[in-house]
DNA sequence: GGCCCTGATATGTTATAATAGATCATTAGG
DNA sequence: CCTAATGATCTATTATAACATATCAGGGCC
């Protein structure tokens, strides 16, 4: 059998790719280098176990310890959720792909835009964050209205609306951010509006 | 909130103490000095996910990883099920109890028969083993067979049988503990008949 | 072909887990 | 009072996680 240190941190690495996440992108959320979590995942590492709390939670899971005979039911709750989950994922996948077209198309057609800069650091920086479907409503009203937007100067007033909602929904969703406890190595104290 | 490090160190001396183990207990099971075992518990060292594995599965535990989702789902079912296990150490306990009062018992009014101290130490073994219903029965039976010993020499071939059938028991679930996986620590391997 | 992104690997330094062993303080039982 | 068992604390040594930084190889896209 497996051991069972392989299997959590084939969930690590499932959760982080599930999450759309690089180890890069990760990297950058918990201050950890990358090529340590390449390590971590890889299993070229024994772990910490505040180390290990910490990776799980950036990645919305948590470490818990199960009776044995109860493994079983545990295991397939964790299954039942996650085609649920992939589901969410999909959902997920598709709406930011469909946002990320009409971005790219916004960018070819009306690349001088005002308002297109901070409307494409919002878009790239919602992309790496944990989306809840009201959050995803948000992005899909905002990608139909790119979708039907005019080629002429009428364009402006919506490019320069959604490039405030997407901006706005970046915001609340980066003052929402929980402060974690600190393990064997902390999150930097970020100053998300430098 | 409490960091999930305290809590999943709590799990581990609960279950230790719950499995009736001392620490000493558990450092001779496992091969960890008893010293590190109370440091572990205590919090004051930041454990090995290795180290975490090893001393949970001897502790007929395994650590997971849950989405956070799912953590009030998983809570409820590791609650219920303690319950249910305390019911389980409830039973053991009674059992080993009386077991205890019918060997003192018989150290008392029979210190010199044969086969007494091979009974005595079957029995302190098989107070440190995990005992399944099956078990306890055997050692319930035994009980009451010693409980009902007369105070003549009609008792010396029953306490030959009760220390016959316990450390029968007691060899038969000795063979069977599985060779477990080498962590940062490793099980040394033992003699058993030695 | 060049660029970008990804995960993996390498080197060097520092802090600490793991180990061994001893000892202490407390509690319970005879 | 003495003994035994327990969990906690201490000291010293060794192996390695964590971190910083650089670099590599592969794949995708233009």
């Amino acid at each position: 059998m497996a051991y069972a240190t392989d299997e959590i941190l084939q969930t690590l690495r499932t959760a982080r790719e599930g999450s759309g996440l690089s180890q890069r992108d990760l990297s950058a959320r918990i201050g950890v280098p990358q090529s340590h979590i390449s390590k971590i995942e890889s299993g070229g590492t024994d772990l910490r176990l505040s180390s290990l709390v910490e990776l799980a939670r950036a990645l919305d899971h948590e470490v818990v310890l199960v009776p044995r005979k109860l493994l079983p039911a545990v295991e397939a709750i964790v299954r039942n959720a996650s085609s649920a989950l992939s589901d969410d994922a999909r959902l997920r996948s598709s709406v930011l792909n469909r946002a990320q077209a009409a971005v790219t198309r916004l960018n070819r057609l009306h690349q001088d835009a005002p308002g297109l800069d901070r409307l494409n650091q919002a878009f790239r920086e919602l992309s790496n964050f944990q989306l809840g479907n009201s959050e995803l409503e948000v992005i899909r009203r905002v990608t139909d209205r790119l979708m039907k937007l005019p080629m002429n100067r009428n364009a402006l007033p919506v490019i320069q609306s959604a490039s405030n909602q997407l901006r706005e929904l970046r915001n609340r969703i980066a003052h929402a951010v929980p402060e974690a406890p600190r393990p064997a190595y902390a999150l930097d104290e970020e100053d998300e509006d430098a």
